[in-house]
DNA sequence: GACGCTGTTGGTAGCGCTGTCAATTGGCCA
DNA sequence: TGGCCAATTGACAGCGCTACCAACAGCGTC
């Protein structure tokens, strides 16, 4: 007898099945798909399992069925706010189903996503969750060959994977950018921290704005792949007004940078709006809380959590949406910090 | 034949050991114990391996060897800062282990927590980090009914069902308190939200200091269950002063409630720290960029989630640290507000 | 009464891997 | 040369569950 003697440990689906009187694929049946069994064994069997206290043991379940019910989810930092509320739209959207969250980190490398993907691929997850539209070829190929459905998330773009649920982040800061120039100012800077591919599009739309309106000049922007925090703010603005001294307003790729900002101007003694409009991204809580209150483009963060797992697990069941590219939008907050000068 | 036919799908263990020339079972050994084998097996098998593209199968593993190499984390909330760098330590201190983590939000409900401890138990972890102390009686029995290592993390006590990873949070608060009462101020007033067990340990450390001090007065003393946020802080401050219109300090039981507070200073015109001292709690980065800079209790939140894993892996692997109880401690960071009166 | 249908149940044979133990090899000593 | 030990390798069975098919009951139809 090569392993140890049977009946110790957990409660296994035979002795369910033997309590029940059933055989254990009977038993097994009640747990994935009570419905096909008769009245009568159901009850048995649900009696049964909770009698012994039966919990299934979900890897033999993985291996006897080839499927597992994970579903996998890349995002590439736990140290941004944004992903925290992505991730709770995540989590919130997946309690009460009977799928499983697995989430790992790609630290914004578009490499350590590739083997994070093989890996996954490796698993069989139900569903997998990506972050962005920006993946290596290789990574592409491997999420086609899987045969499970997948979200692209964070923003949208031509030709998705198979679903997407974002917004578009340059028109987001066109938009933004609009509102700066529509209030007179001509001398607009551009803060950009971490630099990845979502704040790069942040950048394109500005540039696009900006030189359209004739009011480009490369002294304005400001960009550092350095990790974004409200002290970075700080010290950015300080060597951007170094760069521009004639500044008149910024335009924050994130509202870190923008309260930082803020804190700069308090210190400088320079007065906002009057001196300097400050607009920021994300509308964070405290966006509309500061002393003057802040604007920002409002993102559907946690929605967009909700709404991915929602629509994969619409499709993993089978019920495809037919919309597979959403747009979550973006809302101009205008407040204080970008008020007409004169009201 | 009740399966399918073989040979699609992923590569699977006995394809690399064909290629390589050896029984499935070294082959199998070269991914768990390279060093068992003899070089010339060793690099035939890594060879195929690398050539096939395998990936071994987690759950085939995880049934027969009856171990998986997950850790658990149960954690109350994505939503608070905290947790974030919590997480983002304890899946660092995870890269490059053969460790992956499974993680799960109690919510702040311990019946919750109870209900995903039996759902891990199920699972056979190999490691478990539970946030706090205050967990249920069952869960107390389930966990040490468990075969795995635990460790508690975000506060130390008495009793740990296993190891610990925190600091005192009752001793955090009461340094606070205390530094403000060194600086002359009686009208010390609490702003609480959440009120969960650390919270309401921090709450405990300020009575003490207020009652032996002979400030204590419940007037000063506000709380509610509501989740922390920046706009909540400027709320909560507002009903405080209309129940202590004379107050001289407030200790925020976090960061995010002190920078509502300040807000709300600055639009009250009320001068701080002449006319009101701020401490808040953790240290977010934005609390040393503020005008004012603002005080805060330093507390180590990434080096826990990243101490904690590195004692989970040294006891999962038999190597059992001697201390089992690690305080990480805390750091009162005084700044401008809550500076002396006259400098 | 034979036939086919649907709804329910069970038998068999694995899913891909590893624990256990036995077998083999080589090296070293007496 | 024989014997012993450690290092290395392999055979076997089975981890707990489910896919696949077969079987069977009960019913209505002709």
């Amino acid at each position: 007898m090569p392993r140890k003697s049977k009946s110790i440990g957990p409660i296994r689906l035979t002795e369910v099945a033997k309590l029940a009187g059933v055989s254990p694929i009977t038993a097994s049946r009640f747990f994935r798909n009570p419905e096909a069994l008769s009245l009568s064994k159901r009850e048995r069997v649900e009696s049964a399992a909770k009698e012994l206290g039966y919990v299934p043991n979900l890897h033999a379940r993985a291996l006897a069925s080839q499927r597992t019910e994970v579903i996998g989810v890349l995002i590439p930092s736990l140290t941004n706010n944004v992903f925290n509320d992505v991730l709770r739209g995540i989590y919130d959207a997946s309690e009460g189903s009977r799928y499983t969250i697995q989430f790992v980190n790609t630290r914004y490398s578009i490499f350590q996503e590739e083997k994070l993907l093989r890996l996954f691929q490796a698993q069989k997850p139900a569903g997998l969750i990506v972050t962005g539209i920006n993946q290596t070829e290789d990574s592409r190929n491997l999420m086609k060959g899987m045969a499970c459905p997948i979200v692209q998330i964070m923003e949208i773009g031509p030709e998705p994977v198979d679903m997407m649920v974002g917004f578009s982040h340059y028109d987001a800061s066109s938009a933004a950018v609009t509102h700066l120039i529509s209030l007179g100012r001509k001398r607009i800077g551009f803060l950009g921290a971490r630099m990845d591919p979502r704040v790069q599009r942040r950048l394109e739309g500005y540039l696009k704005v900006m030189k359209d309106a004739g009011l480009f000049d490369p002294a304005l922007i400001l960009t550092t792949p350095t990790p974004t925090a409200v002290s970075l703010g700080g010290t950015l603005f300080g060597d951007l007004l170094g760069q521009a001294p004639d500044l008149d307003a910024v335009f924050c790729v994130n509202d870190d940078l923008a309260l930082g900002v803020l804190f700069e101007c308090q210190r400088r003694a320079i007065a906002i709006p009057e001196k300097l409009a400050i607009v920021g991204f994300n509308d964070l809580d405290f966006m509309a809380t500061a002393v003057p209150t802040l604007s920002s483009v409002r993102t559907n963060r946690y929605e967009m959590g909700r709404e991915s797992v929602t629509m994969l697990i619409e499709a993993i069941e089978g019920r495809r949406p037919e919309k597979c590219v959403v747009d979550l939008g973006f809302e101009l907050m205008i407040r204080q910090s970008s008020a007409p000068r004169r009201a």
